[in-house]
DNA sequence: AATGAATGAGGATTCATTCAT
DNA sequence: TATGAATGAATCCTCATTCAT
């Protein structure tokens, strides 16, 4: 590796610091919240200066949307180490719930919000190896599933996308408030949380018969 | 009664304009897109002009609102002839997935977006009636289904939530362009609109198994 | 007289309604309430209309201006009767005060706002007929009181500048909230009326004994 | 401590400048001519500009209100030192008059509006202090010329509101416009401050007979 | 006589970005 | 490297006024 220099050293330590606060402003207050003001007030670096650091807010903003999927990675990645995988695939899916709900703008940012992902594509910028990854390990755990007799003659790459795509609809259908506004006319009396967490449990049966 | 003098033609005709004007932006630069002034423009009057027909920024959403909803129950409806519980349940599977393909930004508009949401709540606005009444009738036909045999012993209501999260999931993470992402490094060579419905016909048949 | 026509009936009533309806926005909500729009809505007719009765925004508040004079002379002129002059002025007092308390926002119409009164310099207009008498019926009483030994000394005219002024500033501090505002820390326990009509009260005694 | 940098003081100025502008626009177009475009174009920057320095437009407005007191306070400071109280209460008279007179608008700002107030009052500040120093002035002079026999038998502070009263019912009566429209008509002649001053001295006349 | 449609100028405020220092 | 000053365009919204019909 090359030696880091001093100087060096201050950059990345004020990057890191101007995407916490990016981040706490995200968490906080929603994307919309984002503001360069906002960041160098947090900061306690004039506005100016975060353009030493990054060219624009949109390189800003790809950070976050890295680092969304860093984190969802490694979210993940402790699971690996279940042996049987179908449990795997239950634990990676409550995980994955968590994820959404305790960070849910971030998750809106990584995989909602078309901005970032347009930036990524005008820029020709090819961060999306961990979301691949992410996939990857989805997958894997689906193909080994099917070795251990579930999922039974379907494709494991669909099924992956079908468990994605239910994963992440209940998950925003729950955060943008929308599972809310239907159930509270239904299964009134639960609160929200637990609704998505049985309808989850429910799921997980559902692909257990698929065996 | 039932004869319209030119003058309410022409405020029907504008108020027309102006929602459409509102739907090209949505569809062609995204909800942050829709402004006043931007709708002045593209429909060649002054910005105060809109007040006249419009009270509010927010009543020009809430009217995309309620006509996106008005769009996609008229599209579930025709469906609603088809005898087979489990095939009306497929087609409009199909129904949802061709809506929310082809208006993209309003389907957004309607069930990602969470301004408009609250909106309609903040006010007491009862316009949701319409996307209730699309959950009904899943969930109604889910329960039909039932009564045919498939999804023994789950209940209801979560099979209803199951479904309409993997729909959702499916055609958001189809729009947001993050299922080209991963699609694009594996299953190569399909177009995307193929690989969606591909992994739909499985996902239907996954559902069949349930029986 | 000249005999008037229908038509010119309707014109009266409408100007009447006009300005009832200003009126009221101005009782209701102050005078940057009043507005074209505002006024239209009120009566049921068109913004545009009301240019076939009014030339100008200006000339309707000059319509209540005059209004608002006639008002408060008509308000006097009931306690000419009263024979012993000073008992008569000390009523007047207490009728403008009345006056000034009822209608806050029409006595500041006529009394406090610059802009109605510029617009009677600029247009040369000379309706202030009304004001003045009322200054001439003040102007008398003095004169007479003096005749009763009041004021002894002193220049009747004079004499009625101080008096106005006193009445003046005595009811645009209480309606403007700035009496309220030293009071709040001084007279505490008083509700405001109790207070102002007090201070009324001693004045008149003060102006009891210069005689 | 004490050593001002070149850019505190360019920041001091360019304050100072916007108010200087501000209440430029209050002496010549009055209150409701105070926008933040129109002060931008008076002092050559962008509207934008301006919020750099106050936070508010409201904060402008207090700003002015703030300075409006003190210029008072300080005018009447420098009679503190009469010895004599109702000599005293004579030059304060002719101080406030003497404001009044010459800052109109300031006046105006401070003691007759009602936005000010109100900001003062929702926000809970307590610039008022300054305020209520200037009536607490006032009070301790009449308690003292009550002590050299003056207003026997009066209550102080009631003499005092009256004596505000007077006091501030004359400048605005003058201010406004009003005093001058009936003058017109009787005392000609005379110039209208003349008018004013020997009004204000008569009145010390009446209650110089109070003792 | 009456209207409804339309406008243009104006209001406060926010924000990403630039640049001389 | 860092800043603070500045901008200009953008946001929504209101209002007095005009004019063809």
């Amino acid at each position: 590796m090359a030696t880091i220099t001093k100087k060096e050293k201050h950059r990345e330590d004020l990057k890191k610091e101007i995407l916490t606060a990016a981040k706490q402003l995200l968490n906080e207050k929603g994307y919309e919240a984002i503001s360069l003001r906002a960041i160098a007030d947090k900061i306690d670096y004039s506005a100016g200066t975060i353009y030493l650091y990054f060219k624009d807010k949109n390189e800003i903003i790809h950070a976050l949307h890295q680092e969304g999927f860093r984190q969802l990675v490694s979210h993940f990645k402790m699971y690996e180490v279940i042996e049987h995988p179908f449990e795997r695939l239950k634990a990676m899916g409550r995980a994955y719930i968590q994820f959404a709900t305790q960070n849910p703008d971030l998750y809106q940012l990584i995989f909602v919000l078309p901005e970032p992902l347009q930036h990524v594509e005008n820029c020709g910028l090819v961060d999306w190896n961990e979301g691949d990854r992410a996939f990857d390990i989805l997958l894997k755990t689906v193909s080994e599933c099917q070795t251990n007799g579930y999922f039974k003659g379907l494709e494991a790459e669909r099924v992956a996308f079908v468990v994605w795509s239910t994963m992440h609809g209940l998950c925003t259908l729950r955060t943008s408030g929308h599972l809310g506004h239907v159930a509270a006319a239904k299964a009134s009396g639960l609160d929200l949380d637990t609704l998505m967490m049985g309808t989850f449990e429910m799921y997980v049966q559902m692909l257990e018969r698929l065996k």
